[in-house]
Order: structure tokens, then sequence, then C-alpha cells
RNA sequence: GGCGCUAUCGUCUAGGGGUUAGGACGGAAGAUUCUCAAUCUUCAAACUCGGGUUCGAUUCCCGAUAGCGCUACCA
């Protein structure tokens, strides 16, 4: 049995919505084990459920797909030495291989009823015997059977399963092994016409000349079924790489009431796709020594090994994503952030449809002050809103801020430092707000805490935030552009806050 | 029910017949900064259970248990 010695993988997803967190790994390490052997990535779309199959779900997928930083050699964008690529464009190709595998005898025309199977299998699940099928039509005549179904007969077409135990190789689960005993004769072309998955799936994978059948360990068990199609079509059967499921926080396969779990999902939050390529390569990898975590999609391409791939399921850790994602957040190139996250606030309507240089200059100094410390992007105009947002009521009434108001050098503080502001007409710098908060030290005492915190309350509404050197420029330069919404200047935020609470 | 897969800190994992069972996320404490974040330091936290095999099992074998999957003329 020999197999092409160039690496041949495949991604084969159906379009019935958008790439989910498991087919992403799945694709992933599909195509980490490609480039890394210098093989071929192949991209199938198994769209046989014509029921819930939708084209505009495939150019989605291709799309997810693309964001995450995938790419294919063939493909039903691409085309390729073994298309069409869409199993839809294959039904051809079936029914011949399929009438092929009657001839020889491989498999024979199934004349049972719908009824009379489900009756079957309901008795033998109530005797707890494993419910396969009787093989009632195994024993036919092959040339009576050819006659019946002439005559209008409706017969499917069953693979006929060896009388021998089932064995192939998994790399992440060694040798497996299934009794025939427990192994039914699938039906392998419906007798609509419809060939049936794990059929079409062997078809696909041979005729495509797929050397390593990568997918998600849900098809564990019906490997056997698969193998025994392969040696009945007298192909050579993959090696095969069942990868584990990724389950949610309660343990359970992840899905869409586990919140977001597709990779639409992450783009739309702003996270990196560089965070969770890393991210979903250690869901069930992690290089030798086990001690580094931060892979870029280079390095990844280096160190993978499907050797070295866990066979146990994993469960998905926002928390730890949200790390990644801070670490590559602030690894990227200023400019790069900036433009993502122009489009959260453009949609915020705190930035004008189409920035110009000054205000996207200004944009610059917000995001460099506050991506630094967000999960994701999305995250950023809710923590800009101390530049946006600025509110004389919270900043007099909330709790924590009416406590630190209530300090016995509070009031002093403001008022001198309302002095300083009020003395000089001209903008605030860094540079003034320093001397001045060094002046107001001198003449109140007050000094740490109970200096800054009734400031930083007057003027942003919150005794936490970020440094004012940062801040007050931002403020300053904020209020002389032309936005859809006013940016308070420290003069404004100052009047503002005394118009509420005099000093 | 049957069959299959899986089992190390809360989570992702490294390791492997004799180890102080390692790292990371998260958590806690401390240092630092006006605060938050960041950073640094420190700490807590695990081999599912029961039998074997062995001088010695968390590691190998068997079983139990649990979780998940498959058991369709679904994919």
């Amino acid at each position: 049995m020999t197999i092409a010695s160039q690496v041949r993988v495949r991604f084969a997803p159906s379009p019935t919505g958008h790439l989910h967190v498991g087919n992403a790994r799945t694709a992933l390490f599909n195509w980490l084990f490609a480039r890394q052997a210098g093989g071929v990535m192949v991209l199938r779309i198994e769209d046989t459920d014509v029921e819930r199959s939708e084209a505009r779900f495939e150019s989605q997928l291709l799309d997810d797909l693309k964001w995450l930083g995938l790419d294919w050699d063939e493909g039903p964008d691409l085309s390729g030495p073994y298309g069409p690529y869409r199993q839809s464009d294959r039904v051809a190709v079936y029914r011949e291989h399929a009438e092929r595998l009657v001839s020889a005898g491989k498999a024979y025309l199934c004349f049972c009823s719908q009824e009379e199977l489900e009756r079957d299998r309901d008795e033998k699940l109530a005797r707890q015997l494993p419910p396969i099928y009787s093989g009632k039509c195994r024993a036919l005549d092959p040339v009576e059977a050819q006659h019946r179904r002439s005559r209008g007969d409706a017969a499917a077409i069953r693979l006929r399963i060896p009388e021998h135990p089932i064995r192939f190789h998994d790399i992440v689960h060694g040798m497996v092994e299934f009794s025939n005993e427990v192994v039914s004769d699938p039906i392998i072309l419906r007798s609509s016409g419809i060939p049936v998955y794990n059929y079409v799936v062997v078809v696909d994978d041979a005729l495509m000349k797929i050397t390593h059948v990568i997918r998600g360990d849900d098809h564990l068990s019906n490997t056997p079924k698969q193998v025994a199609l392969y040696e009945a079509l007298g192909w050579p059967v993959p090696e095969f790489a069942h990868l584990s499921t990724i389950l949610g926080t309660d343990r359970e396969r992840l899905s869409k009431r586990h919140g977001a779990t597709s990779i639409a999902n992450f783009r739309e939050m702003g996270v990196l796709p560089e965070a969770l390529m890393n991210y979903l390569a250690l869901l069930g990898w992690a290089p030798s020594g086990g001690t580094r975590e931060i892979f870029t999609p280079e390095e990844l391409k280096k160190e993978f090994s499907l050797q070295r791939v866990t066979p146990s399921p994993a469960v998905f850790d926002m928390e730890k994503l949200y790390w990644l994602d801070r670490h590559y957040i602030r690894q990227s190139p200023p400019e790069r952030i900036e433009k993502l996250a122009e489009s959260f606030f453009i949609r915020a309507r705190l930035l004008p449809d189409n920035p110009g240089d000054r205000i996207r200059a200004w944009f610059a100094k917000i995001v460099a002050l506050l991506a630094p410390s967000v999960d994701k992007l999305d995250e950023l105009p809710e923590r800009a809103a101390l530049i946006f947002d600025y509110d004389a009521a919270v900043a007099v009434n909330s709790p924590e801020n009416a406590e630190v108001l209530a300090w016995p050098k509070s009031g002093d503080v403001l008022a001198a430092f309302a002095q300083r502001v009020e003395s000089d007409s001209s903008a605030m710098t860094p540079e003034r707000f320093r001397s001045s908060m060094n002046e107001v030290r001198a003449e109140t005492g007050a000094r740490g805490k109970e200096l800054f915190h009734p400031v930083r309350v007057a003027l942003t509404g919150s005794h936490s935030g970020p440094e004012f050197d940062r801040l007050i420029p931002i403020l300053e330069e904020g209020s002389q552009l032309d936005l859809p919404r006013h940016v308070m200047s420290v003069r404004e935020r100052l009047e503002a806050f005394r118009a509420r609470r005099g000093f």
C-alpha cells in the first residue's frame, strides 16, 4: 500500500453557518501540518446536506478562514487537479464508484423499507443488542436484485462490512480496533440516489489523494466504516489524526449558548487573528518542554507537531485567549491597532465616518493610552468614556467620588487648582499641569492621593484612570476638534463640575 | 443499551517506574505609581478510585467511575 510521498491534507467544512472554533482548530492543525511538511492544503465544501447548506455560508467560511490567516492550495475558489471541490458537483463520481462496488460484489442492493429497518432496530435495542443491520438483503441474488431495481423497486446500496475486526492507525490515538460485530453494513447510496456522508468522504479523500485525514474525534467511530470502504474500493488507507473536542466551561461540547464561539464573533470583538491562532494551537498541542506559549504563525509552522497533540478534550478558556490578545495588541505596530480601533469608534459615533489627518493623529494618542490595558479592541470606546463622556453629575454624585470629595482637603485642592486653570486662558499642558499641582500642594499641604484624587474626580469623573501627562493633551486637543461629540477641555470640565458643586 | 475515546492544579498543559510533579492563564499577597492598568517578587493550587506488575507506581496492565462521541437512507 503506497501513498504519494507529498503530504496532502484537507479541511472539509459544511457551509451551514460561520466557522466555529472547533472547526477552526481542525483547519489550523491541517494547515500547520501541511505548511510544515511543504505539503498541499485542500479546501473541500461538504454541501451534500442541501437542507442546511447555503451558498452565502460558503463565502463566509472562506472569509473566516482567511481572516484567521489560513490559506489553501486547492479549493472551490481556486480549482486544482482533483476538482471539483464542492461535493454537490461530484454526485456522478459517487454513483459511478457505488455501482462499481455493486458489480464487484463488495456492495449490494438493499430493498428494505424504512419502517422495516426501524422495527428491526427497535427490537434489537429492546433486547440490548447492538442495533446493526440484519443483513437481510446481503444474501439476495445480485442478478435478481438488479432486475427488481430495474422494475422500479426502490433500492439503496449497502457496503459489505468484512468478517474480521477493523484496525487502523491514528497519530494521536495509536492503534484503534473495532469488532466487525458492532459495525453495520452501511448505506452508501440512498434509494434516492443521493450518497451518504461516510461514503462521499472516502471517495473524495481518496480521489483527492489525501494522505492525512486530520479531523474532529466525533468521526473516530465512523472510521471503521470508512476504512472498510477504502479497502473495498481498492484504495490506500490514509493516516488518521482525530482531534479532541473543544468544550465549554460546563464541560459540554462548545456551542452557541456558550457565547462567542464563531470566528466571526472574535473578529467582531476586536480579537487579533494571531492571538486566536496562538490560542487555538495551544488547545491540544504544546511544544516539547511545555513551557513556551507565545507563538506567532511563523513560529507555529516551525514548531507544530501532530505527534505532540493530546487526545483529551480541552475546555475553551476565554481569559487565556484575552491574555494572548493583550500580548499581541501591545506587540502590534500602533498604526495597525489604530486602524482596527477606528472602526469601533466610528460605529460608536465617537469619530466621524472619515476622520481627517488631524483627528487621526489625535486618535492615535487615545489608542496608545488605552489599548495596552484592554482585552480586546471592542472595549476601547467604553474605556474612552472618560474622554468623550464627561458627566459632572456622576463626577459629583457617584458614591466613590463623593467619598473622595468629602476628604478634608478636597475643597481647598480644587479651589486652588481652579485658580491656576483660570489664571491662564491658553490650553493646559502637562508642564503647566505639573507646576500647578506643585503649587496646589504647597498651598494646601495636600499630597499623594489627597492631592490628585479630587482633581482626577473633577476632571474625569473617576478616581482612577490613566496618567494626567498623557490624558491632558488629549482633552485639550480634543476640545479643538470637530467631532460628532464634543470633547470637553480641562477648563470646561472644571466649570461644569463647579456648577454642580462649589469648591 | 452496545461500542469507542478520554482522565495531572479551577483551566490549558509538561513530565514520566524513584522528581521539592514543571510552566502558563486565572486567584491571593507584596513592591512601585496620585489611582487603575502595566511591571516585578512571592504564595496557594493537581497525578479520579480500586486492584495488580514491581524493591518502588502518578507513570505500565486490568477493572470501576465519570465526561464526551458514535450507534440514521444526518453531516
